[in-house]
RNA sequence: GCGAUCGUAGCCAAGUGGUUAAGGCAGAGGAUUGUGGUUCCUCCAUUCGUGGGUUCGAUCCCCAUCGGUCGCCCCA
């Protein structure tokens, strides 16, 4: 049996409409902000990822999906997508000579990792970058946008964790505090903090296992060891939030896992996610533009999980109705010849129209009509073709009438309740 | 990569070491020939993820394998 590699899904009714009405929230609240979308490769150079993400991360070491292709180049499917945006900024020249550059993008991304809830190995991030502002007020902005967009989407129980990183420097130092604090103690820390003492030490700070907590609680702060810079810059964003009414915890343990944030680093989570409980991660990243051969650039932004968001908002989601307003009904040669052209007409008209194409008996097809939630159904057999007309029925009173072809559109304009239109408008009642 | 748990039709879901694997939904056909969410009848898994093994005999026991789910690691 051939089935979907593992950790990926097919996407259709009803959970797709789930995604499609977070799409269109997106786009509005981005296009509010003058943010503009920006689409890039699914596949990018394995080296981009390993220069941008870091070689020590998890992500380079051992979650890529790379591969050689028949020019013998190592591609590797994208893992997130900041790498991606900095290399097309830095390739096309979208900054120019300075200036600010907002942009925001929506897509798949692909992880080797064993799945869960909440994680895919292909799985979708809505994603915001602002290029070019070394202010804390981009900071700020992005952190508050993405916090529209959940409370637009009716997101409940969200927290925004914020910390600072400080600078690769400040890190530095800090490291080296980690380590020299938590050496003499590793006998008592978990294996997993024992093997981050040399690898990662920072993470031993947000450990699961209680004894290594314990220890932890005495640790150096990181907030210790900003420089002046980053401490000032961390104060105004803080100040920023307050002032947009961004509520907030200050988590001294928050370290993003891509190597390449600095100062800022956030996180928004939800307590309705189980063990993949952020919602949405982000930071600054100062040093990345000019670590993949661009000019120095500070940036700010911030990615969200779909999946993530879909798990959400799955519980809350209601009926969807289908969006039919005509649903056309037809049995016997001429009648079904007649009922494809009529099904073009309404739909030319903006009208949603579906066909039945079974040919199947009158009380079949209208049952399928009423499941259809359609308002009308039209209805054609040998004998209306015979004259010209149409029956049309309305599914809700039962009521019927005869409408000769030509008055078919019209009549069914005059008789479909006020927002019909929707359906020209692109967009689905949600 | 590690751990736990599960895998019966499109979906939900009973079941037992032994002739024909419940039921529900959906679907198809029909109940005097063309009219709907009701009712009634009929049909719809040579087969219980896959491959081995134990057994006279396995869907039910054992092993492997492939998937799902949840967790660890890590992350959105």
């Amino acid at each position: 049996m051939l089935q979907a590699p593992p950790g990926t899904r097919d996407l259709f009714e009803p959970e797709i409409h789930l995604w499609q009405s977070i799409e269109q929230t997106v786009r509005r609240v981005m296009a509010l902000a003058a943010f503009s979308e920006i689409r890039t490769p699914i596949f990018e150079p394995t080296d981009l990822f390993a220069r941008g993400i870091g070689e020590a991360t998890d992500i380079v070491g051992k979650e890529m999906y790379t591969f050689t292709d028949r020019g013998d180049r190592s591609l590797t499917l994208r893992p997130e997508g900041t790498a991606g945006v900095s290399r097309a900024v830095i390739e096309r020249k979208l900054l120019g000579g300075g200036g600010i550059l907002r942009l925001w993008y929506m897509g798949p991304m692909f992880r080797y990792e064993r799945a869960q809830k909440g994680r895919q190995r292909q799985f979708h991030q809505i994603g915001l970058e602002v290029l070019g502002c070394a202010t804390a007020r981009a900071d700020a902005e992005a952190i508050a946008l993405a916090q529209q967009i959940l409370q637009e989407l009716g997101i409940a129980h969200r927290t925004v964790r914020l910390n600072s990183v400080g600078t690769p420097e400040d890190r530095h130092v800090y490291r080296a505090a980690l380590v020299d604090f938590f050496t003499p103690h590793q006998d008592k820390l978990d294996p997993d903090s024992r093997d981050r003492l040399t690898r990662n030490p920072l993470r031993i700070l947000d450990s699961k296992d209680p004894q290594t907590q314990a220890i932890a609680a005495d640790a150096p702060k990181l907030l210790d060891f900003l420089g002046t810079e980053s401490r000032a810059h961390f104060d105004q964003v803080r100040s920023h939030l307050s002032d947009l009414g961004v509520d907030y915890v200050l988590d001294p343990t928050l370290v993003r896992g891509l190597d390449y944030y600095t100062r800022t680093a956030f996180e928004i989570q939800s307590s309705d996610l189980g063990a993949q409980s952020a919602v949405c991660g982000g930071g600054r990243y100062d040093r990345l533009l000019e670590q993949l051969g661009g000019a120095p650039t500070p940036a700010v932004g911030w990615a969200m999980g779909m999946e993530r968001l879909v798990l959400l908002l799955e519980a809350q989601r209601g009926a969807i109705a289908s969006g039919v307003e005509v649903y056309v009904v037809s049995r016997g040669g001429g009648a079904e010849a007649q009922s494809l052209v009529v099904a073009q007409n309404l739909r030319q008209q903006g009208i949603a129209t579906e066909l039945d194409l079974s040919g199947a008996k009158f009380d079949k097809q209208l049952k399928r009509a009423s499941q259809s939630g359609a308002t009308l159904a039209l209805i054609l057999g040998e004998a209306e073709v015979a004259q010209g007309v149409v029956q049309l029925k309305h599914l809700r009173d039962g009521t019927q009438v005869v409408v000769p072809w030509a008055e078919v559109v019209s009549h069914v304009q005059e008789t479909l309740p006020a927002g019909w239109a929707i359906a020209k408008s692109g967009t689905l009642p949600t």
